[in-house]
Formats: structure tokens, sequence, C-alpha cells
DNA sequence: TTCTATGCAAAGACTTTGCATGCTG
DNA sequence: CAGCATGCAAAGTCTTTGCATAGAA
């Protein structure tokens, strides 16, 4: 995603493309993937982006607030932020703290019973916690 | 779940039954629910029991280390604890903050591509988040 | 200028840990 | 007595907030 895609991509959730949003955009959005503000934080640092941690914080944030980026509650130690916003489901590898998408979207769910009274769905996760391979 | 159900419990899973973990089991196993360590301290103060929030946290950890109980990550905010050990699934009502357990057993989940290299599946789970209907 | 963003440090929520005391076998 | 459990407070993580400064419209 470059640069001007980055710029397009605030704009169009109405967010100020601000240097520092900028920056952090250009980390987390550069491909699929899903990282916590901590990691994202140390991508910034290698890359010799000065970006406190607070505006860290608050404009991972905004960006999931404006559809920018999906939160992820997995671990809940921290949190993570997954660049890609659509509905999917993922692999959660317990022993790295890796988490993956779940490729294509050939998982279906059934027998789904009716939701609780007066409630309307958000969203459905899937989500495959694997650990290394014991053998 | 009487007193001496849950003395059996801790027994077979390895579990010294001193006061206060039978005190945290009482409340937690009393029936199936979802609890996070705050609302447990709270209940203990109701019942007038004296338990210290430190014990509180560790008897919780270990009894989900020896599979009494469950820990659940759905709001990376905090820990639930689970009462229901078994593999199942859970409607997450974003505006209260309550776990439910989706009834049944009749989910089922297709589709599912092969795990990543050289990990096994630890579990799968599907979590549904709903609203308070906006009508 | 006027409004919003940033950065730092302080505050906060939740959880874990260190250590002295207490209970158990 | 030896060993583990408990309780308190302190320490730790992760995240948010308050407020003064800096930047954009």
């Amino acid at each position: 995603m470059s640069r001007k895609d980055i710029l397009e991509k605030l704009k169009q959730h109405g967010v100020m493309p601000t240097a520092q949003r900028i920056e952090v955009a250009a980390v987390l959005l550069s491909r699929p993937q899903h990282l916590s503000a901590d990691q994202i934080i140390d991508k910034l640092k290698s890359r010799r982006s000065r970006v406190s941690k607070a505006t860290v914080y608050n404009t991972l944030k905004l960006f999931s607030e404006q559809g920018i980026v999906k939160e992820l509650s997995v671990d809940s130690s921290r949190k993570f932020y997954d660049s890609t916003t659509h509905s999917h489901h993922h692999f959660y590898h317990v022993d790295s703290g890796e988490l993956s998408d779940i490729p294509g979207s050939q998982i279906s769910i059934s027998g789904v019973p009716p939701l609780p009274n007066g409630t309307e769905q958000e969203s459905v996760e899937v989500l495959i916690r694997v650990r290394s391979k014991s053998k």
C-alpha cells in the first residue's frame, strides 16, 4: 500500500492524515497482518519514526473506531489490530502468540440457534487455537 | 453443586481443598456461568467470605491450569472464567459485557482448511457478538 | 487565531509477585 | 517441623488520560 493509497484511505474514513497517523498506517496496512500496539511501536522505532506511545494507542483506537483496522481480542493480555477489516476467521498459535487468517472464506457455520431475545448479530468469529505439534 | 461435590472435584484435579479454594469454587461452580475475577471477588464479599484478591487470582489461575474451569479471552480488558469446561461456544453481548453459552451443541463448522504446518489443533471457538436491537 | 494532534508523564484497570505469617500433614 | 497456602502491598503490563505545546486550517 503506497503512501498515496494510505492518504486516500484515511480521507475516506474521515481521519485527518497527520505525519504520525501516516506512519502508523504505513506499518500496519503494509500487508495483511495482526499486530499489537507494542509490536507497532517497535516497528516504528526500527523505521526511525518518532511517534509517542500515547499517540500510537490513540491512533489505533481512532483507526478501529473509524473502521480502518479491526481490533481483535484473542489473548486477554493485549489487543491485536488487524489490517484486514472484512469478516474473516483466525488461527491462533498459542505457543508463539501469532495470529493468522484462516485462508479462503470457505468456512461455514451451521446450526446456530436463535439469538438471545432483543439482540441482533454483530459478528461471528471462529478462532482455531493451534499449538506446535508435540511429536 | 454441593460442598461434597466441590471437595470431590478439587481432589480429582489434584488441588488441595483449602477453605478459600472451596469458597471460590462454591461461587463459580454453583451453576454454568462466566465470571470475571472481579465479579467473583464481589460475590465472595456478599457471602461474607474473606478471601484476598491475590488468592482469588491465584486460585483462578490454578483452577484453569488444572482444568477445573476454563479461561476465556473474549474482551481484552479482562479474563472470564467459565464453569463449563467442555468445548462449547458463546454469545457475547457487547453492550452488557455478558457472556452466555450457545445452547445445545448443534453448531457445526465446515470448510476448515488444513492447519498451518507443524501445528495441531487445540480448540475451536465460535463467538457470536450480539448487541441490543436498535429498533 | 482557533481547533485538533502530539508527547510526556501520570493515572488507571487488571493481574502477578515477594515475602512474612499461618495452616496442614 | 517442613511445606504449601494466604494476605497484603508492591510491582508489572497494557492502555488511557490530563495538560501544555505544536501544528494545521
